[in-house]
DNA sequence: GCCAACGTTGGC
DNA sequence: GCCAACGTTGGC
């Protein structure tokens, strides 16, 4: 099993949507990245877990875990000329965007905010920390993750 | 609001 | 294939 991390600004998409969806489960598209593209089509499988993570807000914060619950298949809103992730090179007989779908899986008692993950030993390495890194789709180290995960209580 | 870092586009 | 110009991301 692999773990990533799944950026959202949460004006887009929140946590809280997500948690309010039918069983709640939600497709990520909208991913119009090469490299966060190949992720998602050819790495992440069912089962993988994943920190949801809400940037551009303040602070910034891993909010919970959530679990992939169906691999990649293409994004069908990168072929709907009335949607902002419309894309014209992209057709369903040569689909160039994927998406996943990914289920709640537990969240964390409090948020962990960037600064705190900034301060926390083992972490120095996280893409997510990586100075330029802007990559919305990441992987995770398993000591990463394990480090992470003992931060907080998880709830659920 | 600023701006550094990065990705994409398109002329050549 | 190069690279300047432009657009976007995302922390601060």
């Amino acid at each position: 099993m692999n773990y990533w991390l799944m950026k959202t600004e949460p004006s887009t998409y929140s946590w809280q949507n997500f948690l309010a969806e039918p069983e709640q489960t939600t497709y990520w598209e909208g991913i119009r990245n090469y490299q966060a593209r190949n992720i998602i089509r050819d790495q992440i499988k069912l089962g993988d877990l994943v920190f949801f993570y809400h940037s551009v807000v303040k602070p910034p914060a891993i909010m919970g875990i959530a679990k992939v619950v169906r691999e990649s298949y293409p994004d069908h809103y990168a072929w709907d000329q009335d949607n902002p992730y419309y894309d014209p090179k992209s057709t369903p007989e040569n689909p160039r965007w994927f998406m996943v779908d990914i289920q709640y899986q537990a969240a964390f008692e409090s948020p962990i905010p960037l600064p705190e993950l900034k301060q926390t030993p083992g972490l120095e390495n996280m893409v997510l920390l990586k100075k330029g890194s802007r990559l919305s789709v990441q992987p995770v180290t398993a000591a990463e993750w394990k480090i992470i995960e003992r931060l907080r209580p998880l709830v659920s």
